[in-house]
DNA sequence: CCAGCCAACGAACGATCGTACGCTAAAGGA
DNA sequence: TCCTTTAGCGTACGATCGTTCGTTGGCTGG
């Protein structure tokens, strides 16, 4: 039973990694099992099947969404120590993930944000979460640089989220909607700004 | 034929300003002609014969809400003088249709923005262009402060449109996601942050 | 008053949705 | 070698999707 069950698991993540890309394009909404199957040259039964559920299907591709958000910014700067350095990291991997994002349209998390805020379920609960902790290890970094003396002080770690947030969301849309293509640079050259004066 | 015609463009009204609530939480490419039929107790037909299609009634509930941001932030504004007073009072009414929006789920703009950003059609193209067109409307008021000296120049208008509209996005997740009712306010101070330091 | 117009209805269509069931075939342990 | 397990297939189900049709009933212009 150890062949079968490897193969049963790369044919789960391969299943996975083709729904993050349509969800990514379409919403997670739109995400169906009949397209996903013809997608993948399977039948709709071997899609569901090892999630269960449309709605298990869904979960697992928001999972493996919030992970690769991770993978791309928050992994490797584990790299570097606190504060300051492993926020000049971040600033770099967050923009360049914004520039080339591992999902075809843009940052995943914003989009989901945006389609199931208003939604409440299981979905919504876990993009709340994963939300909420990214937002809380971004403030824990500016915390500590704050506390070195070695960014400014002006704004407090909150307001210092928000903007940094924001700035990244604006230039999601300046690359996704309008086409700017020199969207990540200023909004490296923003954050940078953001948390220097 | 003026009566009926008068009954008929109520009747529009009301339809669309159903599936501008119904597209404010579900999305709009979730908007269906059923459940919108049985939300209004009408029938399918009913709902579809004044738009042609249901990508006809998408598009004037898209057109709608359009019209329902410019009704809310930029057509009081043009009571004032346009610069610095215009763009205080822009970002007063900005924040506040944040805080308490036409919309059950916040921001309809940012919303159609991420679901609409990957899929090329009619709704894609009257999305950009509302957005260009707001874009260029604040970068204007910017320009006219700057020139007037009343704000900042150490930030060009670019890089002010960019961080305003981030403030405003990453708000409208506080709200909307994290359930931040502190949002609101924070984001108008660094609005006026932004522009003044 | 009456003929014509038109908003809205009700029914039906083919397609696709998510789900459930029984089956096949391959693989692993005894 | 045989038996059990299970990944995945094929089919069918009821519900709902968007669209099209003929009909109806109340208004309006003449």
């Amino acid at each position: 039973m150890r062949r079968s069950a490897e193969a049963a698991q790369l044919t789960r993540e391969r299943i996975v990694a083709t729904g993050v890309t349509k969800a990514s394009t379409d919403g997670l909404s739109a995400l169906t099992i009949g397209t996903l199957a013809e997608a993948l040259g399977m039948s709709k039964a071997g899609i569901v099947g090892p999630f269960g559920s449309r709605a298990g299907l869904q979960f697992a591709v928001l999972t493996k969404a919030a992970d690769m958000f991770i993978a791309a910014v928050v992994a490797p700067s584990m790299e570097v120590e606190s504060g300051l350095p492993r926020l000049r990291v971040m600033i770099d991997l967050w923009c360049g993930y914004l520039d080339s994002s591992p999902f075809p349209n843009g940052c995943f998390i914003t989009a989901a944000s945006c389609e199931l805020d208003g939604r409440p379920g299981e979905l919504r609960s876990f993009l709340l979460a994963t939300v909420t902790r990214w937002r809380a290890f971004l403030r824990e970094q500016i915390v500590i640089a704050q506390e070195a003396g070695d960014i400014t002080t002006t704004l407090d770690a909150d307001d210092l989220v928000t903007a940094l947030t924001g700035i990244a969301m604006a230039a999601n849309q300046e690359i996704q909607l309008l086409g700017d293509a020199t969207a990540p640079a200023r909004a490296r050259r923003l954050m940078l700004a953001a948390i220097t004066r």
